[in-house]
RNA sequence: GAGUGUGUAGCUCAGUUGGUUAGAGCACCAGAUUGUGGUUCUGGGGGUCGUGGGUUCGAAACCCAUCACGCUCCCCA
């Protein structure tokens, strides 16, 4: 048999035990921070049905679906049956895909156990989630994705929680400079109604979204690109250079958007989470600003389910795409015909922390725990002496492990440096018959001499 | 979809206007040291130079094609 080279499909990795040990660092954060807050853990499988993804993130998302192929189907077809009716074969033989996210997934799950959940219904999900795009820095054809969401209430307490949250992951993991920027669907309506150009959100958000990145000029020529009129963008002008705090900039939309209703609807949610956050820490005045949150008008992201707050999270002074997102969507689980269930949340992408940590070196130094006492190896009689106090120390917590093979001691003694295991038993004939064990001290280098009874006390007063 | 860069040892890379048998560091194995790692010294194994073709007396290098991977734009976590 000819050996393949090993190698990775693109926009894929290996985590490799240093990688795993700070990456469960990070996701050990974010569940305690999920399950503080009352979330509770779901898994779905990592495929769907094609059309449980079709259609719920806008035309360049269905695009990134990745299909799973059915091989049997496939020799059913010629290929000059593809030509005919190509789109209705591959219907058949790739009726799967790989998830996109995890949001699509639960509101087919809640639709599936509407009648065993209890609602509102707060859950969370961190699982590998699968995208076709073309892999860059910070983006990845697989990653993972740290979701909490509530459906079956439209409360704003959880708009602010989630605001909650994410502040103190973040600050957790020791990211400190970063900036929540919130915006409201509705908000979005509201200025598109005000242009007269209802029904085109889609295209005024796309365009919008990209002030911060291309300037206002080009926004507007592509507004144009798009079939905006001129008119309707004099009317937008003073909101792309309006600057200010977000206090300012809810008394200027109050202003902008006075005559329609939704973009009126929009604000007043903005003004009753904020007031909700400043309930939840009364000695602030300012809870936007407290909690590193900013109104960003030209917020709209992409995903096309969004109906309500939509969230983005920035980690400043790296050049890197957002960290989290997330909003609400008012309709998700109506598409799979269980109408009027309001949910929100957001999602934390893992591999774009750890990129953010790594590049910011914020990882604790002792993520990796690993073996902590070593027994040596040196013939059959030793290894037989050592088995049971290896037996003890699992049974006290301790642990431990036995070198597999009667090496040389410096082998031996290089496996626990490599392995950085902090202490070292050696058992040979003198340790056998005065029954005290040489104790080493990887860090220091020193040996003692200890009986067992007091190797075992010396880990119960370390941990 | 558009642009751009990189493929040489297990890993990170060097390789002169095209010229003998393609190098270094790390890693691995052995020895200096028969019971001691992280420092040192000595020796050793390991390469279809991404693949295919072309130019040439001669190609890792130049040309063409192709594949793979990375980065930027679009979009996103």
């Amino acid at each position: 048999m000819q050996a393949t080279k090993p190698s990775l499909p693109k926009g894929t990795r290996d985590f490799a035990p240093e990688t795993m040990a700070k990456r469960n660092f990070i996701l050990n954060t974010i569940r305690e921070i999920f399950q503080q807050f009352g979330f509770l853990p779901l898994e779905t499988p990592a495929m769907e049905k094609f059309d449980v993804l079709t259609g719920k993130y806008g035309e360049e998302g269905d695009k990134l679906l990745f299909r799973i192929f059915n091989a049997g189907e496939l020799r059913n077809y010629q290929p000059e049956d593809y030509k005919e009716k190509g789109d209705a074969i591959v219907k058949k033989i790739a009726d799967r895909a790989l998830r996109y996210d995890l949001t699509v997934p639960f509101a087919r799950f809640v639709v599936m156990n509407r009648n065993e959940l209890t609602f509102p219904f707060k859950r969370y999900q961190i699982q590998p989630v699968w995208r076709g795009d073309s892999p860059q820095k910070g983006r990845y054809r697989e990653f993972y994705q740290c979701d909490a969401d509530v459906v079956g209430t439209e409360s704003l307490i959880c708009e602010a929680e989630i605001i909650l949250m994410i502040h103190q992951t973040l600050h957790r993991l020791g990211i400190k400079d970063f900036t929540i920027k919130i915006n409201n669907r509705k908000i979005l309506a509201g200025i598109a109604e005000m242009m007269q150009a209802t029904g085109k959100e889609t295209d005024l958000c796309v365009a919008i979204d990209k002030l911060d990145k291309i300037g206002q000029e080009k926004v507007e020529n592509e507004l144009i690109e798009r079939g905006f009129q001129q008119n309707a963008i004099e009317t937008l002008r003073p909101l792309l250079q309006f600057q200010g705090s977000n206090t300012d900039k809810i008394t200027f939309l109050e202003q902008f958007l006075q005559t329609s209703e939704v973009g009126k609807k929009g604000i007043a949610e903005i003004k009753e989470m904020t007031t909700i956050l400043q309930h939840f820490s009364p000695k602030t005045n300012q809870p936007l600003e407290a909690y590193q949150t900013e109104l960003d008008i030209t917020l709209a992201r992409g995903l096309s389910y969004y109906t309500g707050a939509i969230f983005e999270v920035k980690a400043n002074q790296v050049a890197m795409g957002s960290i989290s997102g997330g909003g609400r969507y008012d309709n998700l689980t109506g598409t799979f015909g269980m109408p009027n269930v309001s949910g929100v949340g957001f999602s934390f992408g893992v591999d774009r922390l750890y990129d953010v940590m790594e590049e910011l070196q914020l990882f604790p130094k002792d993520t990796l725990t690993s073996t902590q006492l070593l027994f040596t190896n040196f013939d059959a009689t030793a290894q037989q002496y050592a088995l049971p106090l290896l037996y003890d120390c699992r049974q006290k917590g301790i642990k431990a492990e036995i070198f597999p093979e009667h090496s040389k001691l410096a082998k031996q003694m290089k496996y626990a440096d490599a392995k950085k295991i902090p202490f070292v038993v050696l058992i040979g004939s003198d340790e056998m018959t005065s029954n005290l064990l040489t104790l080493k001290d990887m860090n220091t280098g020193e040996q003692s001499k200890k009986t067992w009874q007091e190797i075992v006390q010396l880990f119960s007063t370390l941990s």
